[in-house]
RNA sequence: GGGCGCUUAGCUCAGUGGAAGAGCACUCGGUUUACACCCGAGCGGUCACUGGUUCGAACCCAGUAGCGCCCACCA
């Protein structure tokens, strides 16, 4: 079979990722194809991307959620959207503040305090421009497909500007207020914490059994951090608890200080903990703040913000922790010490950014009320206003804004939005919109916001709100928001909150930010375990992208990506995706060889494989879209994969080489470049660099970027030419497989005689290197498929019988126990009353199939007998 | 303490009522003129365990074991 090169490829013949990328890339941004046009006549599609933190470097975390992301904004591009995806970065309040003050302390030596607000916020910004452009590089090698006239910070001007107007908004509607309560203090960042910023952990400590007051007035309470005992202004007992009914209303000594505290009742204490007596320390627990304020008890602070002890006596100036020995030595020395349990294993709360033992502490900070904002997030999801994408992950979703607490949002930190709300001399405070002038004189408030209070405001104030501009009124909502399940809680809720107070639509109620939340799992390393920095299995995209092309680790990525599941990754995947990619280019290149071309009308009449092949592009397209609308992007990619490998390449590109030899070669270019054209578009959103650069060389066009999404040709199913090449692909396998067990070489040609195989019979003397029969051909055996193709070889001298018998005779004990199960559902009348028909039905086809395999490999044994 | 999820081939994972799948790894064969980053052929699983429902269970139900995650004011 031979057929002569006609074109010469415009590809060299091996593809460089490096070499082509990041061209491509620029001349896409130059020409603009990723700048959205609020005036165009074509729909809107808009998302925003969840803007990384200004800390460094992006993970493979964030390679995989814009991957997600490109895919789909380059997809509904293609559609005949106009597509916006837009970029920005989070100023990442406390993240950053930490490092700043990290490097500060590395490279001059120097803490924050060694530096006013305003060296230290110029510090700050020298980062943000530093690392800021170091993450949008590793965008663009990526390929996102974003647009960039539209780049946003969330503290440029504009998104200031929003922040300081809501903030006034809220404040005016009471939701914003200012109030003096236990909140999570960080003593080494000296900032309050969400509750969110708070990590707990299991750790052995001790539990403390004190006895307070002495003789008949004693009571025994047990504590894991005796070092609060000084701030004690109570103990607490449950109201029906019979052993100390007798002492409500009275006080006992505390020990070590020579104060007297009552003794309460409270419903809150467990009676069956300990003893069943709790020690109160307001100031400084949650619960005992609350107990405290139930029974109007004093709030006695025994800490600074350093978590020193302040409480006058021998114990001033010791740090928390020296303080608790200190003071159960003391405690020891009196006698007061009725029991010691150690280890005692209870949860600790750690600063999320410094890992510090968080101290709850009494204290004057900024609150969100957040009941009725939180009710109206929960009802958009509740009410279909909004999906969760994977649904299972809305109950989660529920159980957090149905509880939600007031949001603390100061902090006393430098980097950030600051509060802005003014004191006036006399101490009345005042919230100014924008563009007010707080009068001379008065004073800021020294703190800032919680970062995610701007990044709530991402969705509207990146569009320009609070103006009403063409941006804004086009692209919000936003069709979908794509983040990880582990910042559900952080932002989705605020966002949800924020704009469904914000974006009046006329309505009592908002608009919502985003009609689809889709929420992918965490990136994992190749064991599964979470990458981190102490385990030291973090991997950076770039070094795969150096080395594999940005498309790999774009494939590879979403190859994993079933959704809301986490996913391992690891350096044989990209490989193997790199491989794919290079599949593809030699795909391409051979197609281009053969003068594959996309000039003119596909011919009317199409025959064989090519039939075939375009047929299947029709099912392909339509589950691919199916698989694209669900969000399942490792489906899609393992479709595409297959279709790509498996039945274009393996079959197709091979099928076609007999047809570009024969008459029908116009045909089958058309057809080739018609498949490829397709195929590359199809790809084109998961890699977007290869398939542009072997999309422009095969079709001339101008980049696949902007090229129309294929549509199904439901004119070209054909069920005949699918049903003939299955057949061929049938006994085409059968008779490798023969061939392998027999040992030939696969070079090695065999005469033989094909029957059945119609037009396919070319094919199948090709694929399987048959020779035409001679004068002494002698069948020495048959090989028949389901398709009802045979092929009859002449192996004279050369068949090895005991392989091939053995061979056959474990098909036919499988075409056996096949007949007997088949049978047997067939014989069982519970199963042919109650199954449906068409169970039935293919069970009689298993059935009869079995019967015909066996017939076959009988026949076969028989001949392998007179050979 | 509460809630949720997972357990399928050596590894990482699909499959959620009607014949056990993919990628990688492994074995064998290959200088077939797009591609060895390749081609062809294979090996490999009582679907964690125990019971139940059903004509039929990897899939539904109950329980057990192991692993993981989230929430929580475990003094």
């Amino acid at each position: 079979m031979a057929f002569t090169p006609d074109a010469r490829p415009d590809l060299p013949s091996q593809y460089s990722p490096a070499e082509v990328e990041g061209a491509l890339y620029d001349t896409w941004v130059q020409r603009g194809y990723f700048t959205a046009d609020p005036r165009s006549e074509k729909p809107p599609f808009s998302l925003v991307i969840p803007p990384p933190n200004v800390t460094g470097n992006l993970h493979l975390g964030h390679a995989l959620e814009q991957s997600m992301m490109d895919a789909l904004t380059r997809r509904a591009r293609m559609r005949g959207f106009d597509a916006l995806w837009l970029p920005g970065m989070d100023h990442a309040s406390i993240a950053v503040q930490n490092l700043v003050e990290r490097h500060l302390a590395e490279t001059e030596g120097k803490g924050r305090f060694d530096y006013s607000r305003e060296e230290f916020v110029q510090k700050a910004w020298e980062w943000k421009e530093r690392f800021g452009g170091q993450i949008l590089g590793q965008m663009r090698r990526l390929g996102d497909s974003v647009d960039w006239t539209r780049e946003r910070f969330t503290m440029d001007a504009g998104l200031s500007r929003a922040v300081q107007t809501i903030f006034k908004q809220l404040y005016d509607d009471d939701l914003i207020y200012r109030a003096e309560r236990i909140i999570n203090w960080c003593p080494r960042d000296l900032t309050a914490l969400s509750d969110i910023e708070v990590d707990h952990a299991e750790e052995s400590g001790e539990l403390i059994s004190i006895r307070y007051g002495d003789g008949g007035n004693s009571i025994v309470v047990a504590t894991t951090r005796a070092e609060t005992m000084l701030g004690d202004t109570a103990v607490a007992v449950h109201p029906e608890d019979e052993r100390y009914r007798h002492l409500v209303g009275r006080t006992v000594a505390l020990p070590l200080t020579n104060r007297e505290i009552p003794i309460v009742a409270d419903g809150h204490v467990d009676p069956s903990f300990g003893t069943g007596a709790v020690k109160v320390t307001p100031a400084h627990d949650p619960n005992d703040f609350e107990i405290g304020r139930r029974h109007d008890l004093p709030m006695l602070t025994i800490m600074d913000e350093r978590g020193a002890i302040t409480a006058p006596g021998p114990f001033a100036g010791l740090d928390r922790l020296e303080a608790r020995y200190s003071i159960v030595a003391a405690l020891r020395e009196e006698g007061r010490i009725v029991a010691e349990k150690r280890p005692y294993v209870h949860s600790v709360g750690h600063c999320s950014r410094c890992d510090t033992v968080v101290e709850p502490r009494l204290s004057l900070q900024w609150w969100v009320r957040v009941e009725r904002l939180a009710k109206a997030a929960g009802d958009a999801v509740r009410d279909g206003r909004v999906r969760i994408e994977p649904a299972s992950l809305a109950p989660r979703y529920f159980a957090w804004v149905d509880g939600l607490r007031d949001w603390c949002i100061s902090r006393q930190l430098w980097w950030g939005h600051r509060i802005p709300v003014w004191y006036s001399p006399d101490g009345d405070d005042v919230c100014f919109g924008p563009d007010e002038q707080p009068p001379a004189g008065w004073t800021q408030d020294e703190d800032v916001l919680d970062t995610w209070f701007s990044s709530a405001l991402w969705p509207f104030s990146t569009l320009g709100w609070p103006e009403d501009t063409d941006d804004l009124r086009r692209y919000y909502p936003t069709s979908v928001l794509v983040t990880g399940y582990d910042i559900l809680f952080f932002w989705v809720v605020r966002m949800m909150m924020f704009g469904l107070y914000a974006m009046h639509d006329g309505g009592p109620e908002g608009e919502v930010p985003f009609r689809t939340v889709l929420l992918h799992g965490l990136v994992r390393d190749s064991s599964g375990k979470k990458m981190s920095k102490s385990r030291g299995n973090v991997i950076d995209p770039l070094v795969w992208i150096d080395e594999y092309g940005a498309d790999a680790v774009r494939f590879s990525l979403l190859q994993g990506a079933n959704p809301g599941a986490d996913q391992a990754v690891n350096e044989e995947w990209v490989v193997g995706a790199r491989n794919f990619c290079t599949k593809l280019w030699n795909a391409t290149r051979f197609a281009m060889i053969n003068g594959a071309t996309v000039e003119g009308e596909l011919p009317a009449e199409v025959d064989g494989a090519d039939a075939w092949i375009l047929s299947r592009l029709n099912t392909v397209l339509a589950e691919l879209d199916e698989f694209y609308e669900r969000f399942e992007f490792a489906k899609a990619a393992d479709l595409l994969y297959h279709f790509a490998w498996d039945e274009v390449c393996d079959w197709y590109l091979e099928l076609a080489k007999i047809a570009l030899a024969g008459p029908r070669a116009a045909t089958t270019r058309r057809v080739l470049g018609e498949v490829l054209d397709t195929l590359l578009r199809l790809l084109h959103p998961m890699i977007p660099f290869v398939t542009e650069r072997l999309w422009t060389a095969l079709t001339g066009g101008e980049s696949v970027v902007i090229a129309p999404w294929p549509a199904v040709h439901p004119a070209r199913d054909d069920p005949a030419a699918t049903a003939a090449i299955v057949a061929v692909q049938a006994v085409v396998g059968e008779v490798r497989r023969f061939r392998s067990d027999q040992g030939l070489k696969p070079a090695q040609r065999v005469p033989a005689r094909v029957t059945g195989a119609g037009t396919g019979e070319a094919a199948v003397r090709w694929l399987l290197r048959l020779d035409e029969p001679g004068e002494a051909f002698a069948a020495t055996a048959a090989l028949t498929t389901a398709g009802g193709v045979t092929v009859e070889l002449d192996l004279s001298g050369t068949i090895d019988v005991a392989a091939e018998r053995a061979r056959l005779a474990k098909d036919l004990s499988a075409a056996q126990k096949e007949r007997e199960t088949n049978a047997a559902k067939l014989a069982n009348e519970a199963f042919t009353a109650k199954a449906p028909e068409a169970v039935i039905a293919k069970v009689r086809d298993r059935l009869a199939a079995a019967e015909a395999d066996i017939e076959r490999v009988q026949t076969a044994l028989g001949a392998l007998a007179s050979a």
